[in-house]
DNA sequence: GCACAGGTTCCATTTTATGGAACTCCTGTT
DNA sequence: AACAGGAGTTCCATAAAATGGAACCTGTGC
């Protein structure tokens, strides 16, 4: 059937790839016993090699069928979805940047950090300046450490640059504060990017558990009172999980006509 | 560093998808060294691996580089971009269908076929209907043509379904005429799908080899003089390469500012 | 309560992956 | 022009990892 009896050496590797692309070529996921069939493996191997593929998040298993994981999902949304992403997202930061006034940015995870792909201003006339573009660490910036938190990009190795006083800067104390926004659902860092800088951010979801992207609210701290910080939070939050929605089921327009 | 050892029989597999993941999330690809030295394996090791992944099509070689293949451009297309491909192809399937005056399609590949996801209708009142969310067989139809001819679809296993006296139903014609699109960058379909319609399509590419999508135009045969029909084959060929490079480059528009 | 389909785990077997070294192909250097 | 060096591929004996059959779960329908 195959042409090409395939490099020798990677049987394993080929069988597990011809699993992945059955399940990704297929719109609605494959079954277990559809996948064991059509690439012919004993139900043994295909388990394995199938558990292997979800491990690496390359595939996600959704009630009995299997469908295609996180990192199809990232690439889907870097690449054709870059534009894509801040087209659909922009509505929505134009309303959060509105209703707390401060600047607005959305992000994605980047070897390196965080890249900035879309902002929206802040209405006073000290605020951040553009920041499109930029890498900003995962360690010192509230989107990276949402990232982090849920899996949405992973700490490279080696230290954790100092970016000012406050700047977490040991793992462990980096992993005591992830457990905590896990726990909470977004991420703060108060002037440990920057002095002066405060930040909230939430995590932004396609399809499978690990974030695509975050959403953030940053401001002065001067500006930002306890109770400030804590309404921005709030919409911050709501926000993105307002767009988590919009990226699983679609802009709710232009119908099939 | 893992600190789950990774399931038992599955070390291959494992390092394959970590080479996988470090390409893909890397968004300028990486180089083999790079990668080598990253996952920690022996040059020999690495250059297996990254051959099965490329045979596989998960990954893409470009002067030294490696990339996402194009099982993530087609994953992009159709999930994240479904909305996105079409809403992108929109205006082009416009200024198509206006040149042409006939019926404009674009499809994606389907296991079983190729999805129509959008569709612009003749200027005539003789036209097709509204054929999206409807899947066309591949070997009858100009759409699968192209598709399979430069590997964006694969034909599955069983008999080639006669839809008319015109349709082409053994294989060995099958593979025939596919070189002969291959060769001239443009399928056609001259009632084999259905009495009196003739089609020609062409394919859209996002990054790699193989295309994500066909473009099409479609008429009655009635009404397409050998004239028309190449005046239309070739609006129809030059729209699907401004789509591809539209994709490749993106909508030149909304800068970094 | 039983039988069965759909999956997972176990384990002895052997096929398949492994990595060091040798080799090839380029590119830049003196 | 010859050469050093980096980057990647191929070879091969060895060792280890993948394999598949059978046993074993687990939830469902009858």
């Amino acid at each position: 059937m195959e042409p090409v009896p395939a490099t020798t050496g990677t049987q394993a590797v080929g069988r597990a790839a011809r699993l992945l692309t059955e399940i990704v070529n297929a719109p609605r996921g494959a079954t277990f016993s559809q996948l064991s069939h059509r690439a012919g493996l004993a139900k043994s191997t295909t388990s394995r090699l199938l558990l292997a593929l979800e491990q690496a998040r390359l595939v996600r298993r959704e009630d009995g069928t299997f469908l295609a994981g996180d990192l199809f999902d990232r690439y889907a949304w870097r690449s054709g979805g870059h534009t894509g992403l801040s087209r659909l997202a922009h509505p929505l930061l134009e309303r959060l940047g509105a209703a707390t006034g401060e600047t607005v940015n959305l992000g994605v995870p980047d070897p390196g950090g965080v890249e900035q792909i879309a902002q929206v201003d802040s209405s006073y006339l000290i605020g951040a300046t553009n920041w499109v573009g930029r890498i900003v660490p995962l360690h010192a910036s509230a989107m990276g450490k949402v990232l982090l938190a849920f899996g949405g990009a992973e700490l490279p190795p080696g230290r954790l640059g100092r970016c000012t006083a406050r700047t977490v800067t040991t793992r462990e104390a980096l992993a005591r504060e992830l457990e905590d926004v896990r726990r909470r659902g977004f991420a703060v860092t108060d002037e440990e990017l920057e002095v002066g800088l405060v930040a909230v951010a939430a995590p932004v979801f396609a399809n499978g558990g690990s974030p695509i992207a975050a959403l953030s609210v940053s401001a002065p701290a001067s500006r930002l009172s306890a109770r400030a910080r804590t309404s921005a939070t709030a919409a911050c939050v709501r926000s993105a999980t307002e767009l988590t929605s919009l990226l699983r089921h679609g802009p709710h327009e232009e119908g099939a006509a």
